[in-house]
DNA sequence: TATTGTTATACTCTATAACTATA
DNA sequence: TATAGTTATAGAGTATAACAATA
């Protein structure tokens, strides 16, 4: 078997369900999702440009400017004036916002290890056997 | 292989990066994600009461009364009062709805079955195979 | 002139609290 | 009293347009 016709449909319907659940599993913090990836992206690259952080979550610059002020303002991040270049501002995780992420991090790592151990041997074979393969089907269209 | 220690956290960074992958993928109709959920519960299910929407969405009842409104006055949903009890109000797809939805689902579809012929046949059966077992994941919360 | 970021304005989406109508 | 839904109010989150500061 290559490719049955329609996987993309029900891999479409599967994650639509899964991408709630996910959701539901970290609570900490209270964050949106877009809050949520500049969280997980300052922690896995270190600082970055506003402007950067904009291109790379999907959202315009001035919707990135009040995110970031209400991130400092709610303590989950830091800014500073970049060196060399006065205009740009160079946004960082603090270490309430750093705590924060690896608290969801944690809870949903532990909530979906505990939904796997429940599953059938086999399916949870299928599914760490996949991992791989759906990494590499979101790096196929990241990467252009 | 039972279950390797992190998986939970592996699936959960790779949902991540895939949910925001899919979204891009559909565009028809530029639905907010709850919109979405309900069109496609209401193309699943057929007409269901205001509450009902709420509930199953995860959000309140006067938010759905809101979303229930703007997607009827953007022609996606119809609303009639409820046979019996007159306070109740029963929401269904118009057929307008149900044209987005479909066109929704195809745009997914035909993008999620590009990508996927993309990869390498190993991960392609790979993916295939743990589809199931996905869905039985999301089953195994959504039940409770 | 071009780039970086902010401010102004408007709309969607959401929640909680208070309310109306029906049962 | 209880249930179904709406309205009022406030805030997060977003976009486009106009602006200020720096390069």
């Amino acid at each position: 078997m290559r490719q049955r016709a329609g996987a993309g449909e029900e891999l479409s319907l599967t994650l639509e369900r899964l991408l709630r659940l996910i959701r539901e599993l970290s609570t900490s913090g209270a964050l949106s999702p877009t809050a949520s990836t500049v969280l997980a992206r300052l922690g896995g690259s270190g600082p970055m440009r506003l402007t950067e952080l904009a291109r790379i979550t999907g959202v315009t610059q001035p919707a990135m400017t009040q995110l970031v002020g209400r991130m400092e303002r709610d303590g989950l991040v830091t800014r500073e004036v970049t060196k060399g270049d006065r205009r740009g501002v160079l946004v960082g995780l603090s270490e309430q916002g750093a705590a924060v992420l690896a608290a969801r991090r944690a809870e949903r790592a532990t909530a979906l290890d505990d939904l796997l151990g429940r599953l059938d041997p086999d399916d949870q074979v299928a599914i760490a056997g996949a991992l791989p393969a759906l990494g590499r089907l979101v790096d196929s269209i990241t990467a252009e």
